[in-house]
DNA sequence: ATAAAACCTGTGGCGACTACAGGTTCAAGG
DNA sequence: CCTTGAACCTGTAGTCGCCACAGGTTTTAT
């Protein structure tokens, strides 16, 4: 069974761009392995998998700084569902604040916007109330 | 009536980094102002009321660029309502664009998450779900 | 054997700042 | 008037997660 890309090979297989792929190895989220004799990356396998994984977890917001806490929990080989939920909770959390942030935004600017709906004349009341000074 | 700040003291007065001011220079968003003899920046209250409106509209989550497009149409004095409106028209999109992204992912992650509660057992389900092949 | 495709390294860019380093100027107190 | 120290100046590099070159080498297919 062949197992062996190159890593445009690797990339066009899990859906990402090749130097997304040197970035993740640069960062030390990627092994660096094997080469050719003319020094041309070749991936296996498990390489593969890491590389999905890692992709997944950034589809699903995860920082890289994470994906890697949680590559670690997956090379030890021993680790428990806590340690992993632990992770998974910071995100969640920082997921949340961010929505929440995002949702009180959302209003404002919609109240912002309908402050003028007529749409001529200037001296926008919009415009005025960016220039009323902000009260931190 | 006093109207000429130092940097520093303009950061204060709207509550902003100084180094924040200096950039938003080099970006072309703050004017290009008088100095004193030694070369330091001196403010005015226009150019504090055209910070704090920055400031608001970054609060607002206009990126940069958009409020160079709102500070074009002030400078230019004569604006509708619409011209504006338009510009935060585009930013509201995008905002629900993001919202929309976020929900999906909290969702998402929750389910992830609770695929394995049991917080002790090794090979957790929830990083097993990420291995898996992603469905592009 | 040659040509073209794919690879290599290194660097710079994005957005919106922040944080130095190393030097100059200003303001207040004596 | 002089000194001290705070505040200022410029320029550069770092953050995050990539992407896009440039200029050179290796592999692959014909």
């Amino acid at each position: 069974m062949h197992s062996r890309y190159s890593i445009g090979d690797l990339a066009k297989r899990v859906g990402c761009n090749h130097e997304t792929v040197r970035y993740y190895e640069r960062r030390g989220i990627m092994p660096e392995l094997a080469r050719t004799a003319g020094g041309h990356r070749v991936y296996e396998n498990r390489d593969m998998s890491r590389l999905s994984f890692i992709l997944r977890a950034r589809e699903m917001g995860f920082p890289l700084a994470s994906v890697q806490e949680l590559l670690t929990l997956v090379d030890r080989g021993d680790y428990s569902c806590g340690e992993a939920q632990g992770i998974a909770a910071v995100h969640l959390e920082n997921l949340r604040k961010k929505l929440a942030d995002l949702q009180r935004l959302e209003e404002t600017l919609v109240g912002l916007v309908n402050i003028c709906r007529n749409g001529t004349k200037p001296d926008c009341a919009f415009i005025q109330e960016l220039f009323r000074p902000r009260t931190p």
